[in-house]
DNA sequence: GCGACAG
DNA sequence: ATCTTGTCGC
């Protein structure tokens, strides 16, 4: 497992935070459909944390998208590198999902994220910002709507609704199980959010969350115990 | 001003 | 995110 630490220059205050979101926002791009679905590699990034000892562990799951098979894995540690603070969220994982990332021994593909990419208060939640740092095609998968708005899709599998910002549609509202709580599907970068949808549902034939999230949060979790252990024993 | 708010 | 046992159901 590699090691990082916070970058020189990495935003101390909410108010630097966001002038970094206000800057990158402008090299997010929307005008590209993205990889189509079951085909290359599909990569899952997650984050753990224990704050009790400043410690953080974000894993990589690098899948076959035609098959969902595992290819690669990654994990990285570092440290706490920014609080929680809705809006804020990327400040918080990106360092450590950046090292992992980087230690992985194939290319990634198209980057799931656990979050949101433009349903954001700003248009570049973690999806778009990761995006941009690495250059790769990201969408965000998110387990709740924030604070956006949608109409309840229809039961069927695959049903979806707008996720609006007034009346602007900033994601979906994606059905992947027969009447359970969708999951909310945002473009992050390089990727339309058909396609992004697509994706989501491919990756998810058996259970709400993709097999990417699902992978790389098992991941990172294992990891975390284990990152603990070792701190303990000594 | 107050509360809500991805993970 | 994280704290946490059993339990109902396929």
């Amino acid at each position: 497992m590699t090691t990082v630490r916070t970058p020189a220059g990495w935003p101390a205050t909410e108010e630097e935070a966001r002038a970094v979101q206000d800057a990158l926002r402008a090299k997010v791009v929307l005008d590209e459909p993205g990889p189509p679905p079951g085909t290359g590699h599909v990569t899952g990034v997650d984050v753990a944390y224990d704050d009790e000892r400043d410690v953080v562990v974000a894993a990589a799951v690098v899948l076959d998208a035609a098959t969902l098979a595992v290819v690669a894995e990654s994990t990285a540690v570092g440290r706490v590198s920014f609080p929680y603070v809705p809006g804020l969220l990327a400040f918080r994982e990106i360092p450590t999902v950046l090292a992992a990332l980087k230690a992985l021994p194939c290319a990634p593909g198209l980057v799931v994220c656990d979050g949101y990419g433009r349903a954001h208060p700003r248009r570049f939640g973690l999806a778009s910002h990761l995006g941009v740092l690495t250059g790769l095609p990201t969408i965000g998968v998110a387990k709740n709507p924030f604070t956006f708005t949608y109409d309840e899709p229809a039961a069927p599998r695959g049903s979806t609704a707008p996720l609006l910002a007034g009346t602007e549609e900033v994601g979906r509202a994606l059905r992947t199980r027969d009447a359970v709580k969708p999951v909310f599907v945002s473009v992050g970068h390089r990727v339309s959010l058909d396609n992004a949808c697509a994706h989501t549902l491919a990756l998810a034939p058996a259970y709400r969350l993709p097999e990417t999230t699902r992978r790389a949060d098992a991941l990172c979790r294992r990891a975390l115990r284990e990152a603990a252990r070792a701190l303990t024993a000594d």
